[in-house]
DNA sequence: GAGTCGTGAGAAACCGTTTTATCAAGCGTG
DNA sequence: CACGCTTGATAAAACGGTTTCTCACGACTC
């Protein structure tokens, strides 16, 4: 099969008997024209299968229609939805997006930067794996829009996060709903600002007292924090709200292993709904998801703006977290309003 | 912050006293002129900062130094290590890649591919979450080289595969090697090409009569699989071989519960080498890692020669799998030789 | 019937680079 | 000293579109 010549728009002019600037007006709905004269170079085109070279028309215009995604997180599980909800938005536009994936290596992360300006893309969005570190490169001062989704940005950027005091305070809510009354809470290390959020929303709404245990991320601290809790009669609660699904996950398993039922026992609360592990539990676990797709979207929507030349107003923009309901906390008679949309999304 | 304007060729050629046709010809090594004239330019050029615009340059050449990258994994962990070795291999070519997911919807993946051709992607990877299902969208006749990775092709194409026989051939013999006489097979579903591969290869080296169960990818199946062979004295394997990790964390966890001892009683291996499974199962999972990112790798390096117009011969290629050596299986005196290179990428 | 105006369409310039064709100068040669 | 050859450098033509500017023509006005 001969690789078929891709044909420009001067054969679409040249059969449909005009010039090529007619017909470039005619296909950009640009221009003044008769409309029978607009119809036929269209159906011309349509019938040729002519399709415009992407690279000349970024020459002339000032859109490449294209943009950059930079992420250091490669590419685990906070990126990749992330990723996801950029292209939805952006799909729909005609505008692709270069994916680079750069390992905290400063000078891989300029290289990359680099070439994407090369290829004069509209903007640039960058994304993490944790929303109070920032990429090791500079993105201020450059030619192009910048958006920042789930990783620390300059004060005047534009910046889009997850609230986690909202998700941590509806998931405190959701267990003080289910009538339980001594919680606790085990998260990751201090040093992260999400953690403090959550903890700082996880007092205010489970009161002073409730106790509060940091560690690492990890299954095994999931396990460690249940041993401490069950040390002495005094200290064991019947909630315990988790930093992450994988604390919960060591929790759950923990629980099950002293005897302790979940839910009838003590009800537990993941954070992040990361399926594999929420899913797999047993029982699984409610969870707090991120909405981290929507907040990819939203990225999506910002940077085509900016691209657009269109005002954005900067600062930190706090998307909010839902629940999602499974079986960790018992029967769902008070779930919350989202509750349907959180289980579909499942 | 005025943003500064990006300097053209023509600045480089007036600043350095010379034509733009030598100033291009000087930057990219090409055409005759005095040596001086040729240093003079480059260093004009260097001292302004200037940087081609790609857009421009690739519509005289030929190439755009793009690539994309076609996924109905979106995006998971297969996906995942073959985007970051794809990447590793273009990077220093100045390559950049489009990635596009589409989730098993035609119409989405055609939109995808004409966006891409578009855009004059100089060639085109597909990649899946299965090794033996195609894409919804034909690929073959276009304009540009296309490779698959992890995802079935045409017959004339080129595609790269992980060995799955050999993988499981590897784990099997590792058992054998630990002195475990008594092997099980515990995996996927029938359907999947890559699991009846594995079955194969494991009846090859363990024996006909080594029993093999089916079902599906799930921690649950792990569990049901451990009560069907302990429900009788005479069917207890002293080795189980799991068809994922997922499967084989089932496993584990329903053999402590049972109170058996791995890897002192039994011993377990797992498939895949995902992470967040394989290091926080306890013990820690010895397992097959497929090099998916060398699968990348690879696959970027073939479609680079394409895209250059080098004849690739085209057919399947199998990569070998390796086996990343943890505590399911005890001590590790007789491990294989690849073994430290295995627990460094860990 | 001459002047004005709105309208449809095309010629040409342009975007930023590469590449081809051309040309002037220098230099040895017969 | 005229001739051909090599060499360094440039002008100009691509590449495939968009956009500005110009123009011819017919209708309308007075």
């Amino acid at each position: 099969m001969a690789k078929a010549e891709r044909i420009r728009i001067y054969d679409v002019a040249r059969v449909a008997g005009v010039s090529v600037a007619t017909a470039s007006k005619a296909l950009n709905d640009t221009g003044r024209m008769t409309d029978a004269t607009r119809q036929r170079v269209k159906q011309t085109a349509a019938a040729l299968g002519f399709r415009p070279n992407a690279m000349a028309r970024a020459l002339t215009q000032q859109r490449s229609f294209t943009i950059g995604l930079l992420t250091n997180d490669t590419y685990g599980r906070f990126t990749l939805p992330v990723m996801a909800g950029i292209n939805e938005a952006l799909v729909d536009h005609g505008v692709s997006v270069f994916l680079c994936g750069i390992e905290d290596d400063a000078a891989l992360a300029a290289l990359h930067v680099d070439a994407m300006l090369d290829k004069q893309v509209d903007g640039i969005i960058a994304t993490g794996k944790r929303i109070d570190r920032r990429l090791p490169v500079d993105l201020s001062g450059l030619q192009v829009p910048v958006v920042y989704a789930f990783t620390e940005g300059p004060d005047d950027a534009v910046t889009l996060v997850s609230d986690d005091e909202q998700g941590a305070r509806q998931a405190t809510e959701w267990l003080l709903g289910r009538g339980r009354r001594r919680l606790a809470h085990v998260t990751g290390p201090q040093s992260f600002a999400s953690v403090t959020a959550r903890a700082r929303a996880f007092s205010a709404v489970a009161g002073a007292d409730a106790a509060i245990v940091y560690g690492p991320w990890s299954e095994a601290w999931g396990h460690e924090a249940v041993a401490q809790f069950w040390s002495s009669d005094a200290t064991r609660p019947d909630a315990i709200f988790c930093g992450n699904d994988q604390i919960a996950r060591g929790v759950v398993d923990a629980l099950r292993e002293r005897g302790v039922a979940v839910p009838e026992d003590v009800s537990v609360v993941g954070f992040d709904n990361w399926e594999i592990v929420a899913a797999a539990t047993r029982p699984p676990l409610t969870t707090v998801d991120m909405n981290l797709k929507e907040l990819g979207r939203e990225a999506g929507r910002l940077i085509l703006e900016l691209a657009e030349g269109k005002p954005v107003e900067p600062g930190v923009r706090k998307l909010p977290c839902k629940l999602v309901v499974r079986q960790s906390c018992g029967g769902d008679a008070l779930a919350p309003r989202n509750k349907g949309e959180a289980l579909q999304e499942v």
